[in-house]
DNA sequence: CGTGTAAGGAATTCTGACACG
DNA sequence: CGTGTAAGGAATTCTGACACG
């Protein structure tokens, strides 16, 4: 049921003030797709405490002279591998204790 | 440093959305002091999640036939008593541990 | 590549008021 | 008392483009 940090309810203007970053930033960052915010019905993004975390993360890395795709590539690797653990412990659970479920 | 929780950054328009509350009943819920948003540079009004939460209460006591002054005066009712509790907490501390600090 | 900016328009929010009850 | 609504204006956000580098 997605908790508060996930949902997305705040507009890009406190975003900006949230992260120091300019308005666009923030929309060139989602442009190469290192975040994802909603949008209303009229149009107007909506992100999530976490996206905001996010965007300081991203805003770290650019600093440290990391382009966009770098950024965007790293955080792939990172979500496989977070996968690939969850089917891992998946594999493991189910040697230990078949025929579960 | 206020949790997420805490943080005032939603617009009256997603409170609206998440409370089920139109913007009217919201605003008129602040002039009668039961919720105080922050508000922006330019004047736009900014909630937190904690807020929404006590808007979702209020318009149940609402709906239960409260009255505004009512449920406003139950909220510092509470607050009080929160206050009196610490008080005596930090009285009985400080019996048994004299001379701290 | 990443970001600033001016441009024009659309969505969002604000206040004070009238209305009903 | 609590809430809807139309009114006019201001703040906020959006997109596509030009600029620089």
């Amino acid at each position: 049921m997605k908790s508060y940090k996930e949902k997305k309810v705040i507009s890009i203007g406190v975003v900006s003030e949230l992260t120091g970053l300019s308005e666009r930033q923030i929309r060139y960052y989602e442009q190469r797709k290192l975040i994802q915010p909603e949008r209303s019905k009229g149009g107007t993004r909506k992100y999530s405490f976490l996206d905001v975390e996010g965007l300081v993360d991203i805003a770290n890395k650019m600093e440290d002279g990391m382009q966009t795709f770098e950024i965007r590539k790293q955080a792939k690797q990172r979500l496989a591998k977070e996968d690939i653990k969850k089917k891992m412990l998946r594999g493991q659970l189910n040697t230990a204790f078949p025929n579960q479920r």
